[in-house]
DNA sequence: CGAGGCGTTGATAAAACTCAAAAACTGTGG
DNA sequence: CCACAGTTTTTGAGTTTTATCAACGCCTCG
């Protein structure tokens, strides 16, 4: 495999990632002997539904979206795997097998560390296993959050809120959207066109600017909070 | 206060809880004296938002609902705690406060263990760790399903796959819907005007039977699982 | 330059929500 | 056992939101 810009160690994705970070030195280096190590190209993906699901994957370095895809066909986007972030914890608790998916949105580094391997050393390693529960508490959260909005709010107040959100992750007020806006679209539970024209309305009622194709700058950022 | 009719001991919710069940005894008594010990009546709440989260809460039995209520004021059911369940997985993590009720649907006995308690437990009995990390990932699984089924599935769909889904579980063809349809509606995000037409709409397909108020027949579970 | 993907816009349609009122059911007390 | 009050459910009519389909414009990149 051709080796890309970033050349990414065992001992990064130890480090890099939240759950690894508050253990022992010796721990870490345990881990490290039972990851391997993977590079996606953008596009390409990391699982698909029906693969079997036998390893946590962490990202090292890069950026993937889960998503899955519904008995009719429409996408619905989980959420974006950052840097540090993983998934795959239904294939901790059994041999099941994915029922979602997991593409590359840029060239992305990925750890992985197969179920039994982690299940031991969780075992082992009681401080890690907490790490995990509070990780999955967090993300429990975040998934009833977004099940709690994606029915009960209008999709221009999805939207204001991704900005909004967006905006603050980036921590400037002039942001460029991170996703193509087909995949705010499935993220939000929407279609791209949908999306279009809610940008369209937020702009007209002067709450948002539109700096280029998909820069915006936020501009009332209290209004944007109170829509619907 | 009044007992009621059946007394439940801190033991017995050790028992009850599948993440308990297979630990040492010497654990289990462990944990027995850690947790405290409620009973609250249908349509007491076992916690509202606001309230600070910071124990573990398991049902030993009877039944609760868990709800979060959006800005404009639409209630999401997130779930129903059956006996065994548990939630405040928020609460492991930090000092945070709830951000969803629970609400009691039947006479309903509740153990509690303080998140301080139980993150020392976890450090403490690795095993506990590893079923809590299994437990959550199961639960993200389930929360995966919702998002997903709520924001691609028409609710005649939903509809249908929640009545697959009950009918299954109570492993019985004519089953009574063992919530009230309001809670259904917000269980499936929508509203109880829209439960009842779509109710109405799949009587008179042929696809399900009415027996009386709240009891119904699955007539053919096939097409049931193609709707939409 | 041209092709293909992405995004926008418009017209239309479908799904579901809202509001309002009637009907059915629940449990209670006489 | 019946009547009543309160709640839940159903039904109807009208409206809103969003999806869909189709056409067009715009970039990007070979």
């Amino acid at each position: 495999m051709a080796k890309l810009a970033h050349d990414h160690t065992a001992e990064d994705c130890v480090e890099l990632v939240p759950i690894f970070k508050n253990l022992s030195k010796v721990d870490k280096q345990t881990i490290a002997t039972l990851v391997t190590h993977h590079h996606y190209r953008s596009g390409e993906y990391l699982f698909s539904a029906g693969d079997s699901a036998d390893a946590l994957i962490i990202v090292a370095h890069g950026q993937a979206k889960v998503f899955q895809m519904s008995a009719n066909g429409k996408e619905q986007m989980l959420r974006i795997l950052q840097t540090g972030e993983f998934d795959g914890e239904a294939a901790l608790f059994s041999n099941s097998d994915h029922n979602s998916y997991a593409e590359a949105l840029m060239d992305t580094a990925v750890c992985q560390i197969k179920r039994q391997d982690f299940q031991k050393l969780m075992q082992a390693t009681p401080e890690l296993a907490v790490n995990m529960v509070n990780a999955l508490g967090r993300r429990v959260g975040q998934l009833e959050q977004q099940t709690t909005e994606v029915t009960t709010a209008s999709v221009e107040s999805r939207l204001a809120n991704y900005l909004l959100e967006t905006s603050a992750g980036l921590n400037q007020a002039v942001f460029t959207l991170p996703l193509k806006k087909k995949d705010i679209a499935t993220y939000l539970g929407t279609t791209p066109e949908t999306i279009s024209r809610k940008l369209a309305a937020l702009t007209k009622k002067g709450l948002i600017e539109k700096i280029s194709n998909n820069k915006f700058k936020i501009l009332d950022a209290d209004q944007l909070m109170l829509i619907d």
